[in-house]
DNA sequence: AATGATTTTAAACAACTGTTTAATACAAGC
DNA sequence: GCTTGTATTAAACAGTTGTTTAAAATCATT
């Protein structure tokens, strides 16, 4: 009725439809018939567009993969010519926006972060198309910082840790929610958030 | 049948199964019939002894929760006449430890984990009880570290980077046991990793 | 041994799940 | 205008879910 259900086609409007969805209520609690209501199209879609419910999960999960590093690229960081603090400070900042963005965007990457967080069969598709790149990425740019060779275990870890930083406002939102909701309130308190873990890692490492 | 299934009686077991079935679940994922069927007793008997499936979980995430505490206590860490950064090693082991550690307790923190990253109604009553008071105590490390006084903002930044790193490994653990196992094969991995955050969180200090 | 309360049981319940079906609507090609 | 292939629909399907019931079994107290 309204102007997008009439537009979009059908397979277009579930797929969107189902990131918000499975983005809210993880794979197991949303059902087929709440996607379709959403849609405004008929249960029997998913089955005749996407052969199961789980294939839809898998082709929104890459759809919302998409969708993030088309929204948010990382040409910046990806310039080799800028010093790598610099560059650092942009992925995070970048990295962290993608995460934290309240609109769509918070929706892909919450769907991410679930499937993350709880695997299904879907992730190992996901591993190298989408996590590996990014890895690979940071693993440069602090390569770079460094300056001198060290261990590839020490690499890893402070991958991690600055990783971790970032994920922990994602993963633990719900704890952030309740006893620092000022440090999420807006696009600059992210922003200042971004710059503490760029200078906490920066002096770190 | 079994001398476990004959001795306890049947709340206890129920709480027990259900913290290991909840974990490997999650809640809704998670069945009656399955608790039931791990801990020899009738479908029944978690309305008889618990009202509801809902309040089953609850009960047993506040079970985790004492358990964690119970099994590892943070006593060394509360000591104030310690350095603060040996104070700060000793959490963050500890912490670790916790998380990470693959029997029992990697149960309990699992589904405490869970919970975190998808809160159900049953959070509000674990934010006092447990996570504030562990919250608390790093704060009171970070304060002691810093020394000279400094914004509350600040300090809650650090707070997040410290449980974080911790945190990113119980998170994306899918994502480190596919690209790097090793850093949490046992438990000097973990000991090492810990020191890694131990002493990167205080150079960034 | 008898009473009464508590616990355990098998069976059924009603609601919801993903999926299938078979009938209908609709478009394009000849 | 008819046919062919695609799209949409309402209805039904078979299985699972949490929960309830009412009878049976068990236990403690006298």
């Amino acid at each position: 009725m309204t102007q997008s259900t009439a537009i979009e086609p059908v397979f277009d409007r579930l797929l969107q439809v189902a990131v918000e969805v499975f983005a809210e209520c993880g794979f197991r609690e949303a059902t087929v018939r709440e996607i379709c209501s959403r849609a405004n199209v008929n249960v029997a879609s998913v089955n005749y567009y996407f052969r199961s419910k789980e294939a839809l999960y898998s082709q929104a999960l890459a759809f919302a993969f998409r969708e993030t590093n088309r929204l948010y690229p990382q040409d910046a960081a990806l310039d080799k010519s800028l010093p790598p603090e610099q560059r650092l400070a942009i992925f995070i900042n970048n990295f962290l926006h993608k995460l934290l963005d309240d609109n769509q965007l918070g929706l892909h990457s919450k769907l991410i972060a679930r499937e993350i967080a709880d695997p299904t069969n879907a992730l190992d598709d996901m591993m190298e198309t989408a996590i590996v790149p990014q890895i690979a990425l940071l693993e440069d740019i602090i390569r770079q910082i460094l300056k001198e060779p060290v261990d590839q275990v020490v690499i890893q870890r402070c991958l991690l840790s600055i990783f971790g930083q970032c994920l922990m406002f994602k993963h633990s939102r719900s704890i952030i929610d309740r006893l620092y909701p000022d440090l999420i309130a807006d696009a600059a308190a992210i922003q200042a958030s971004a710059e503490h873990i760029t200078q906490f890692s920066l002096a770190a490492l």
